[in-house]
DNA sequence: ATCCAGGAACTGT
DNA sequence: ACAGTTCATGGA
């Protein structure tokens, strides 16, 4: 299903039709706090943790095609395959966009909406204890203190490389989290709370009970979502935000989420926030998209 | 100062 | 099952 062409020195990912790569960078260029990528003059760089070897990629949109190198020299053949395969499922792009945009052009409230980011994808975060913890971080705080705490776990635990001056980040590892202590986390701001959620989460994935695979195996959303939140720390929203970020679920519906609410309010023009119940009335035409349908809403913040 | 932030657990009914 | 309270900290 992945449609990447393997150069040697360089890959080649030709997107599905439904694709608009300067959107998607639109999303990742509005955090400017972020660590672990880095936007130069639409040039994406990430650096990727492979098996036991980190690999800085760039991408960049060739041809309606992207382009992805290798700037420290080219990986093996099946690094280089791990590498497409991680852009393959970070821009999503083994998706069929083409229900979602029937769907949407009739509806009132994403109408405007899916116009306007045409193309844009969930970039999603392939790796499950990223999300997770992306998704603790962010809860209740601010966004811009979000950022601030994962740059300092990240700095802190991470791994990094550094090129042309630039130093780039891999996010840390569940092993390395799970044998900390809370105290070492509140070093960095983590509130009590937040710490334990993540070394909990840590432990329970280095002990084998969480991993992305067994989720996958329930392939089934409910079951899913109820496995997620028996885990301390996970309520629905961060369920929710896991499941559509990672899993690729698209009837994942994180409803509580303030962002959802705040693009609502604008772009609905009310005067106040939606209530839970106004926003499943508006909702019901999303069926089966509400992933998608959320995340076009939230790009909509960033004007 | 004051309100609130891409919530969740806990407590009491 | 449901509603109210507490947690924690920085941004605007």
């Amino acid at each position: 299903m992945m449609n990447c062409i393997n150069h040697g020195s360089y890959l080649e990912i030709i997107p599905p039709e439904e694709f608009n790569f300067d959107e998607c960078l639109a999303f990742l260029g509005r955090a400017n706090h972020e660590i672990l990528h880095q936007l130069k003059e639409g040039t994406l760089y990430k650096l990727l943790k492979v098996n036991d070897s980190l690999i800085l990629f760039t991408i960049r949109n060739v041809n309606k095609r992207i382009k992805v190198e290798f700037p420290e020299g080219a990986p093996s053949s099946i690094e280089r395959e791990k590498v497409g395969e991680y852009i393959w499922e970070w821009f999503d792009l083994g998706q069929d966009l083409d229900e979602f945009y029937q769907l949407a052009s009739k509806d009132l409230v994403l109408k405007d909406v899916v116009q306007k980011y045409h193309g844009l994808r969930i970039i999603g975060i392939p790796d499950l204890f990223e999300a997770l913890v992306w998704a603790v971080i962010g809860q209740q705080i601010n966004l811009t203190f979000a950022y601030t705490l994962k740059k300092r776990f990240v700095e802190q635990f991470g791994k990094s490389i550094t090129f042309e001056g630039e130093q780039y980040w891999v996010f840390p590892s569940f092993n390395t989290i799970a044998n900390l202590t809370v105290e070492d986390l509140k070093k960095f701001q983590f509130s009590t709370r937040k710490a334990e959620y993540v070394i909990g989460i840590a432990q329970e994935m280095a002990s084998g009970k969480l991993s992305k695979k067994l989720l996958i195996e329930k392939n089934d959303y409910d079951e899913v979502k109820k496995s997620l939140m028996s885990i301390r720390g996970i309520g629905a929203w961060t369920a929710d935000y896991a499941i559509m970020n990672c899993l690729h679920v698209n009837t994942a519906f994180p409803i509580a989420d303030v962002g959802l609410h705040n693009a609502l309010k604008n772009v609905l023009g009310l005067e106040n926030k939606p209530t839970i119940e106004e926003i499943e009335a508006y909702a019901v035409g999303w069926k089966g998209w509400q992933a998608y349908a959320t995340y076009y809403l939230w790009r909509s913040l960033y004007d």
